[in-house]
DNA sequence: CATCTTATTGCAACAAATTTGCAATAAGAA
DNA sequence: TTCTTATTGCAAATTTGTTGCAATAAGATG
């Protein structure tokens, strides 16, 4: 999967430098999505400033997506560098489960060619009790 | 509207207040969905930090929900105020196309009471480039 | 309608999160 | 190895979100 981030900003002459290599291992490493503070403190070398400016570009790049977590927003990798998944999320305990649904992927590509988008990204989420908290 | 506010705060001795029936009359007034210090600006009499109470209170009641908006978090009403949707986002332009779909409503029930999920809410987001941007 | 209880507000002071300007640094092309 | 310039780190400024508390005002009660 680096090799996937060399090509996309070989393009752009973007340049892949210490911090976003890191701070996509700390992304890579992560089971659940993360928190931009979270995301700081696992880094060690990078700055404060080099993880915000780093998560917009990711961002940008669609290399990460936002996800709802509770009441506030986290960061997770996206499609191609992470399989491609939805979460179950329990609104008592935080509980997060992965999800694959291939009706959503083809509800995504339907819906969107009917309204002639060119889909980037997507997301879907149900939030609610699991069966330990309901 | 007002009617269904006042009966969901009647039981849990909630008070509906001046600063409460204005940041649900700036969300309802609003098309697309705003940020906290949005309803900030448009909030003339409520204070900041009521702002960001009220903002949690609804959504721990289910009055509004937040969803993603470009890089960021915003808030919107939630479904017995607003007709249920879903938003196409353009990561271009910005642009937000309101989206109903029942195949989408149907899906959340059959994963939910796959994995012995009560559902709460669900969102459902797609993110690419929009006619005018493609 | 006056009174009483207590949920809620506004404010001021904090604390945390995010952004900005800029000189120093280091990718990576030549 | 050199050179260009994208990117970084740092310090300072801003913007966001939080807390404690006395003052206020819903709305229940008589």
């Amino acid at each position: 999967m680096e090799k996937e981030l060399e090509t996309i900003f070989a393009q752009q002459k973007l340049r892949i430098t210490r911090p976003r290599r890191e701070i996509f291992r700390v992304l890579q490493q992560s089971q659940a999505p993360l928190s931009a503070s979270m995301i700081n403190t696992h880094c060690t070398t990078a700055d404060r400033t080099s993880v915000y400016r780093t998560l917009e570009l990711f961002h940008r790049l669609s290399i990460i997506k936002s996800v709802q977590f509770g009441w506030r927003q986290r960061y997770e990798l996206a499609d191609p560098f992470k399989i491609h998944h939805h979460h179950l999320s329990c609104t008592q305990c935080g509980r997060l489960i992965d999800l694959q649904s291939p009706e959503i992927e083809n509800l995504v590509n339907v819906v969107a060619s009917q309204n002639n988008f060119v889909v980037t990204d997507h997301t879907f989420e149900i939030r609610g009790l699991c069966q330990d908290c309901r």
